[in-house]
RNA sequence: GCGCCCGUAGCUCAGCUGGAUAGAGCAACGGCCUUCUAAGCCGUAGGUCGCAGGUUCGAAUCCUGCCGGGCGCGCCA
């Protein structure tokens, strides 16, 4: 609607063309946007505006020349000229009403654009280390991440979902020895446990399963295990103790049964973070483990790449990438002295593969405590011959939980953090997804575990998924009363209209609601924003609300009755596809 | 010290690529159920958009500098 209404201006804009003195004209200056006030009619465009410093025109005499210029369209009723220099544009009451229908016509498709051209999008989330449960914050990331992809895809992208695992490094070697530590404890052992392990209770069940497997072949002396290490904190530095550790356990095991603890370690820890990614509703396309990437050599050769782009050298031992010529702040080491590759290495060859795999935008979603990397990560891309603006990083802020309005404290070592798991178990998964977007993702989240739970009118979510319901109690009681009614009448009804839709200022402005919603999603896929599809529908979910407390909807007359369903189904509609993109269900009862 | 994010109603937040009198929810106050779910609706009240400059016909929005809050600055991942 708003993009033939914008066909109809650039009409205009053509025709004037000739008389602004041969400007060059950037399409993106025109703009329609949705008007507050009424008397402003439906749209506004502010077009004469930007022309007039360029055409050296005054602003409304130019917009006197555009609404002059306008093609002939059943689309608007009147164009005037108002204020600085805006174009106000009405329209015509029975464009709302064919909308609708269309709304009611397409279904679960309405909504969906090609404006994204299927370019193929390469959307990384959530991509949790596999030392732990995935805790709150990864199920903001995990939330977000799916509604995007989901907005992405209704605006006409092709969209893969990947996840990657970060399962190389010294953190896997510290779950291998963590899970091993425990299993010596069921075996009898006792002893301090390092600061710096993983100290949760997960861990424990992941040691027993070591020990159905393993049975006592990996059993030893926690005296053989410890003596002569360096001190752990607080007296000694806790990472040199947990090195120590790795050390000794890799020495009294052997390679080959501490590859088997660190891998038994690495599937359990995946198989729970599935189980709640899938729990959850979150689908990935692709699971990227980062050991096997390293295996491959993709490294390597990306390492090889920059180097022969002479972005590499030498110092100190170490590999050296000239991230400064690349806007970083300073060089970073991608090869250590050590001849192992940083997480930095395998994270640009990582980026650089998806290029690889044909992937134009690359969007990471990661957490707030990430930013510091960005700049890095695009500077490699670029020095590799990439664009560096492919990639596109959403940062997603703290999630701190309330309840009853106080903060709880989550320390993620000690492993008191709550994990997206209590939390859904605890308010259900579409609060949780709902609650997670209704914020921006750029602002910390309070999530208060009450009112999530709450069932009143405090607790947004239940407000949409009311509205939806309400429609569908209208529907249960027109079977139920025997009335007919089918989507083809209600069409019919609703364009000849009597007064039903249009007469009413309560039904109109669920209308112009509905209307709203393809322009909502093209808006919030191009923002990268699901937090506006959901306002959105909690404002379209109170004009339901509205319209229902404000016209009777079974009326005797059938016409009205009949118009009355139809307006209810298309709002119905609209909630539905709207929920579905959030992750969130539309129940038909509550 | 440097970098990123944030500062809008009592509270929690929207406010799109700059647009016409700054919006919503909660909390407060006052109304609305003999009729389709009151988990609802309607109304009232509430703001020097952190501060100061600048750009512009026009700034909550863009730029600069301050002030305040959060996060990050490893040959960890």
């Amino acid at each position: 609607m708003k993009h033939d209404i914008k066909r109809l201006i650039a009409a205009a804009l053509d025709r004037v063309a000739p008389s602004l003195g041969g400007i060059v004209m950037d399409p993106d200056w025109l703009t329609l946007e949705r008007t507050r006030d009424p008397s402003h009619g439906d749209f506004a465009c502010n077009i004469a505006m930007r022309l007039a410093r360029p055409a050296r025109r005054k602003p409304r005499e130019l917009a006197e020349a555009i609404v002059a210029a306008l093609p002939d369209s059943p689309l608007l009723t009147r164009a005037e000229v108002a204020g600085a220099g805006f174009i106000n544009l009405f329209v015509a009451d029975d464009v709302y009403v064919r909308e609708l229908a269309r709304a009611v016509e397409l279904g679960e498709r309405y909504g969906r654009s090609t404006a994204g051209g299927g370019r193929k999008v390469n959307l990384e989330f959530v991509s949790a280390n596999p030392t732990g449960p995935m805790h709150v914050g990864h199920g903001r990331q995990a939330a977000y991440g799916a509604a995007l992809g989901n907005l992405l895809e209704a605006a006409g992208y092709s969209v893969h979902r990947e996840y990657y695992i970060n399962d190389a490094g010294r953190q896997m070697d510290i779950l291998a020895v963590s899970v091993w530590l425990r299993y010596l404890e069921l075996g009898g052992e006792r002893f301090e446990f390092p600061h710096n392990a993983y100290r949760g209770d997960y861990i424990r069940p992941v040691a027993a399963s070591l020990r159905a497997r393993e049975g006592e072949a990996l059993q030893r002396a926690a005296a053989e295990v410890f003596s002569g290490l360096p001190p752990d904190a607080p007296a000694g530095d806790q990472d040199s103790y947990i090195d120590a550790v790795i050390a000794r356990a890799r020495e009294l095991l052997g390679e080959a049964a501490f590859e088997r603890v660190l891998q038994h370690g690495l599937d359990a820890m995946m198989a729970e973070i599935r189980d709640d990614l899938d729990g959850f509703g979150v689908r990935f396309d692709t699971f990227t483990s980062e050991r096997e990437f390293n295996r491959s050599g993709a490294i390597d050769r990306a390492i090889e790449r920059l180097r022969i782009q002479g972005h590499v050298y030498e110092k100190d031992g170490a590999q050296w990438f000239r991230a400064t010529e690349f806007g970083d702040d300073e060089d970073r080491v991608v090869v250590r002295d050590n001849g192992v590759k940083t997480y930095f290495a395998s994270d640009i060859a990582y980026h650089l593969d998806k290029r690889l795999r044909g992937f134009e935008i690359l969007i990471d979603v990661l957490g707030a405590d990430h930013h510091g990397y960005v700049a890095r990560v695009r500077g490699g891309l670029a020095a590799m011959g990439e664009p560096a603006d492919c990639l596109e990083v959403r940062l997603i802020q703290l999630v701190s939980l309330l309840r009853g309005g106080v903060k709880l404290q989550m320390g993620k070592r000690e492993a008191t953090f709550v994990t997206l798991r209590q939390l859904r178990e605890e308010v259900g998964n579409d609060a949780c997804r709902l609650f997670y977007l209704m914020r921006s993702n750029d602002q910390p989240l309070d999530f208060d575990l009450e009112l999530a739970k709450s069932r009143s009118n405090e607790n947004p979510v239940f407000y949409m998924q009311y509205a939806h319901a309400r429609v569908a109690s209208v529907m249960k009681e027109l079977r139920a009363r025997d009335l007919p009614y089918d989507d083809a009448t209600g069409r019919a009804a609703a364009l000849a209209d009597g007064g039903a839709l249009l007469g009413s200022a309560a039904a109109r402005s669920l209308l112009v609601a509905i209307s709203r919603y393809p322009e909502v999603i093209e808006h919030a896929a191009a923002q990268r924003a699901p937090h506006i599809l959901a306002h959105y529908l909690r404002d379209l979910a109170n004009e339901v609300h509205s319209f229902y407390a404000a016209e009777r909807v079974l009326v005797p007359e059938q016409s009205a009755r009949a118009a009355r369903v139809f307006l209810l189904r298309g709002a119905q509609q609209v909630i539905r596809n709207g929920l579905a993109i959030l992750g969130a269900s539309a129940p038909e009862s509550m």
